[in-house]
DNA sequence: TTAACATATGAGCATTTGTTCATATGTTTG
DNA sequence: CAAACATATGAACAAATGCTCATATGTTAA
């Protein structure tokens, strides 16, 4: 039996947890919200009708996988997409929706 | 401020039910041995080292989601992709993750 | 038809996850 | 410096999730 699941456990179990990240309805319609341009946490959280708390709480997620990057701008921390890998993973999946 | 992803609700909402099957190691394990060939419930729980049960209720998942197909192969279920989107999914995946 | 095999499924349980609430940290303005 | 503003974070709790165990359903061969 096919066994190349034991050899790649460790890139699959990244795999899942990439995944995992744009598998909740908060965190991607902050990525997509973010796709078309950056934003401050404030208005992310208006954007998705969402308390500062929680949307600063999933911000933090996506940032520690990488999935955002953010800079300084006065008071306020502009949170941004990463790479394009994002935009990628995002219009593919969309596209399996779209049928 | 941005209200797209009040406008792309519902699509956002399924695109995140798609990654959210694709976000666990089980099931991202099973479609990627699934993806080389097909193969029958006995032998996914073999490959994966998984209790027939655990395999079978996660294939109900893909199946619901119309990731897998299956086909009646005398006593066997034989399961396989579904379509080629599930391939493209796990291979952009796969492209982040190698950096 | 009955026994053996292959898969499916429901209930129960432990773990994980996302939000809220309260509060801490950090920055700018008066 | 103090007050106001913007964001981050920890604890607590409810909901969702994945596995196990027992058993049901369905198929084939004797």
């Amino acid at each position: 039996m096919n066994k190349n699941c034991e050899k790649y456990e460790n890139e699959l179990y990244d795999l899942a947890e990439l995944f995992k990240i744009f598998g909740d309805s908060t965190r991607i319609k902050m990525l997509f919200v973010l796709c078309e341009s950056e934003v401050c946490v404030a208005n992310l959280a208006e954007a998705l009708d969402m308390t500062q708390s929680a949307i600063s709480h999933q911000l933090k997620i996506l940032k520690q996988s990488k999935l955002v990057k953010t800079r300084r701008e006065g008071k306020s921390i502009i949170y941004s997409i990463a790479d394009d890998h994002v935009r990628s993973i995002i219009k593919i999946g969309m596209e399996h929706i779209e049928e």
